[in-house]
DNA sequence: TTTGCCGGGTG
DNA sequence: CACCCGGCAAA
């Protein structure tokens, strides 16, 4: 009954071959040929192709709003110069401070920030004045610290060569120097990230006592204005000129660590040298300026790929324009797999930024299955160690928002000739199983 | 209206 | 799983 039914139903060719007599092995052998010609084993595939034409389809439409996104954040950064600044290959220590600066200007405005502002203001001067707090009670001490202060920082200043072959001596002993770049951005966050991780629990009013006597004044608006002019006018001429950048050196004995930015150093002397075993208040807060010494890089060609130096940009602004995250300091390191250890939150957002600006450049890898994208996206910051890798799983990472926004979908028509417009009507043998199924056809693929 | 094909039904 | 069709949506 059913197979008259159906054969009935069947248009022409249905009709053609069943009208005399329903055999269904003349039938089945008839179509079976076909069909093992050219459909069935096609079919099975189909569900797999159809995929990547679907995301085609779709991924036409979606990047604005990573871009959008990537856009925002510049503009929430910028006041002057700051996209030229992200475009232009930041280095680390910029993007340290541009993440700095986004929570300054964003308002957040916390002591911390504050006192952060204010830490990289003083770093300036550095070379030229001591900064020796009020809160030595010994005059004698303070001589003495003015007095070594000056012999080491005029030491420094008069002659970087042997300060940088006390880098690489330094650099044999720990053998975690000797990749430049990722080092130093990592040992940079650390050196942020031991403030609030660790046991000391308390470290926020550590630079508030470092700023000492400026800590009851508010956050002014000449500091802001110095702020910025060091944020953002300092470190794009000194880029430009010669690619030099400077880093800071920690000499305390079999350390050797190396920050770029001063506060870093500072509190990284502080908290992990002077400051050990919890001695908080015996923790001198301008001794730290006799144990570092700043070191002139020049720019050259790093390990690790130069095009995740601007992605690093915007990446700390990204998660929460408002509050700062308990990690406000987000690693200006692309190196995620070092900063996933401690905190992987920022680590994960600063992942889906890059993944999203990275989106619009390379073409996305359709091969990539939705359950990588699922994992990259869950658990991109462990697993993303190689830059590469983690450049094609960004794109996923947009297929899979793309997959969740326009699930059922259908396949967007392809300009290909299918088997109906090819054969015509007249000929459906001729067309594919999956045609004469109605079914994507597998004859002509886009 | 035509066309491609998804979703579901039937055996 | 093979086969088929209703119906939707784009062209």
């Amino acid at each position: 009954m059913m197979p008259n039914n159906r054969l009935g139903k069947r248009s022409p060719f249905g009709s053609l071959v069943g009208s005399s007599c329903p055999e269904p092995n003349k039938t089945s052998t008839t179509k079976a040929t076909r069909a093992g010609q050219q459909g069935i084993s096609r079919v099975r595939d189909h569900g797999d192709l159809k995929v990547p034409a679907g995301n085609n389809h779709k991924q036409k439409k979606i990047p604005e709003s990573p871009r959008i996104l990537f856009v925002s954040c510049q503009m929430k950064m910028s006041r002057r110069r700051r996209p030229r600044l992200i475009d232009s290959c930041l280095s680390q220590s910029q993007c340290c401070l541009l993440s700095q600066a986004y929570f300054q200007c964003g308002g957040a405005g916390d002591s911390q920030t504050d006192t952060v502002a204010q830490s990289t203001s003083c770093s300036r001067s550095i070379s030229s004045c001591i900064d020796v707090p009020r809160s030595r009670t010994a005059q004698q001490e303070v001589d003495m610290d003015e007095l070594m202060a000056a012999m080491v920082l005029s030491s420094l200043s008069c002659s970087p060569p042997p300060v940088l072959q006390v880098s690489a001596h330094k650099q044999t002993a720990a053998p975690s120097m000797d990749c430049g770049a990722v080092e130093l951005s990592d040992s940079s966050s650390s050196g942020y990230w031991s403030v609030n991780r660790g046991p000391r629990s308390p470290a926020p009013p550590s630079p508030t006592a470092e700023a000492n006597g400026r800590s009851a004044t508010p956050p002014g608006e000449g500091l802001d204005m110095d702020l910025d002019q060091v944020l953002f006018e300092e470190p794009a001429p000194r880029k430009r000129r010669n690619s030099l950048k400077v880093a800071y050196q920690c000499l305390w004995p079999s350390c050797g660590k190396v920050l770029t930015s001063l506060m870093g150093i500072k509190r990284h002397i502080r908290m992990v040298h002077l400051c050990q075993g919890g001695e908080h208040e015996r923790c001198s807060h301008s001794e730290e300026d006799f144990y570092y010494s700043e070191i002139n890089q020049w720019d050259e060609p790093r390990r690790q790929s130069p095009p995740s130096a601007p992605l690093c940009g915007p990446a700390p602004t990204s998660p929460t324009p408002s509050p700062p995250p308990p990690f406000p300091q987000s690693p200006p390191s692309p190196n995620c797999s070092a900063l996933s250890r401690s905190a992987p939150s920022p680590c994960s957002s600063l992942w889906q930024v890059q993944s999203e600006h990275s989106y619009q450049a390379p073409p996305p890898s359709h091969t990539v299955s939705p359950a990588a994208a699922t994992s990259c996206r869950l658990t991109a910051p462990p697993t993303s160690g190689q830059e590469p890798v983690s450049r094609v799983r960004s794109v996923s990472v947009g297929e899979q928002w793309l997959q969740h926004q326009s699930a059922p979908c259908r396949r967007i028509r392809s300009e290909a000739k299918k088997c109906r417009k090819v054969y015509g009507i007249e000929h459906r043998e001729l067309w594919c199983t999956p045609c004469r199924w109605k079914k994507a056809c597998q004859r002509f693929l886009d």
